[in-house]
DNA sequence: CTGCTATGTCTACGACTGTAGACATGCTTG
DNA sequence: CAAGCATGTCTACAGTCGTAGACATAGCAG
């Protein structure tokens, strides 16, 4: 990509705070989703960038900042949710059943918290983000009480899966079929979508989950 | 812990080579579950367990082959699969929603996988030891067509919901009704083990999204 | 054209990592 | 008791990490 601009080998690239400032927030976005917090170095981050280590840390502070920064670009995006929650379900378990992975681009930033969770710095920087961009946008969309944590849960299924078949590797969710990966993942989104929750305050009240609430007799714990 | 024992402080321990071995053994796994593969150093691990770090390379060969063993340990017990199968969305899903974390440690694989996945080598072994062990197991005991990519479906599921609760720490499920969480963990776990999905040759049938209506139907094992 | 400041690079440091060989020690067998 | 081998430790070595200060250069103002 960016064969026409000119990244590389033409001269040292001309001079511009902000363009070389975006271009190592960038070449840090990519490495923390390829590599995650630990695995990517200030030199690789540098690098990809096309410029020194210390530039780095001279635009940036440090590595932890420079994350920091990642991640709010990284999750600001659409990321998964979108404006039209209405097939939200159908949308995203395409997306992550997709054998191939052309522009899943907006599920980057669940690699990125996979690959960077190991850390604990990491795993603060990126629960903040969470809950700043995605967390919030994505309960005010989801009908119902209780939307907060539910929203969690279909963060948690997404990041379940993306793990799984990215990182992991398993082998029976790639050769899964892909129609019916997507209807199962998609049947489980629509479940955390639509169902509510008894209250948290009112006693456990079995039955009232909507479709798959009796599914088995017992009752509560 | 192991007050009584004589771990610590009393003299350097007698030599017995198994005894020391699994000292290591337990104190890598302990490691690598609290700090992932990157983050747990062979100091550390050989500080765990009272030796040296080079004793540690001495009796495993490499840190690599350590962590395998460690991983091939910590997912050969019942990790999450048990003997009974029938109640095992409730059984599982009362463990992940659980406050407090007294006796989770069968889903302290999930962690170490959660917390080593960054790294390739890591991942590449947890992936073989997920298949010897958990997956086929797990598929083995779900009833119906397509339980291999099932039963990596609910593994994922679980291991989503472990890491946003014990590795990122979002604070929505951390303050959900304990009650309300366990039982929508349960529906959607009963969703994948008793779903059914279309073999691959049929179409997507849509609009069967509470595809969960016969839930109890699992007869057999 | 000349000088100044923003922009970028170079060298280097201390700390840490995984790993290797040489050395010391203790248990056990003769 | 004494020898021998298994068991464990010490020192060390490359390598990489994040980070810091000193130095060089490009681009613009006068």
């Amino acid at each position: 990509m960016t064969a026409g601009t000119d990244k590389s080998a033409d001269g040292p690239r001309r001079r511009d705070a902000s363009a070389t400032r975006e271009a190592i927030l960038n070449s840090a976005i990519e490495a923390f989703i390829r590599l995650g917090y630990d695995g990517a170095g200030v030199r690789e981050v540098a690098g990809g960038a096309g410029v020194t280590a210390m530039l780095v840390n001279r635009y940036f502070g440090s590595k932890e900042q420079l994350f920091a920064e990642a991640v709010d670009r990284s999750f600001a995006p659409p990321t998964v949710i979108n404006d039209d929650p209405s097939d939200l379900s159908e949308r995203t378990a395409t997306r992550l059943a997709a054998r191939t992975s052309p522009d899943a681009d907006d599920l980057d930033p669940f690699l990125l918290m996979l690959r960077s969770a190991a850390n604990p710095r990491a795993a603060e920087i990126i629960r903040a983000g969470i809950e700043k961009h995605v967390g919030r946008r994505l309960a005010d969309i989801l009908p119902g009480p209780a939307a907060a944590p539910r929203a969690e849960l279909l963060l948690a299924l997404i990041a379940g899966v993306w793990l799984m078949r990215k990182v992991i590797g398993t082998p029976a969710l790639a050769g899964m079929d892909q129609a019916a990966l997507t209807r199962e993942l998609r049947d489980l989104m629509q479940l955390l979508v639509n169902a509510q929750p008894a209250t948290s305050g009112g006693d456990a009240a079995p039955g009232a989950i909507s479709s798959s609430s009796k599914c088995t007799g017992f009752a509560s714990n």
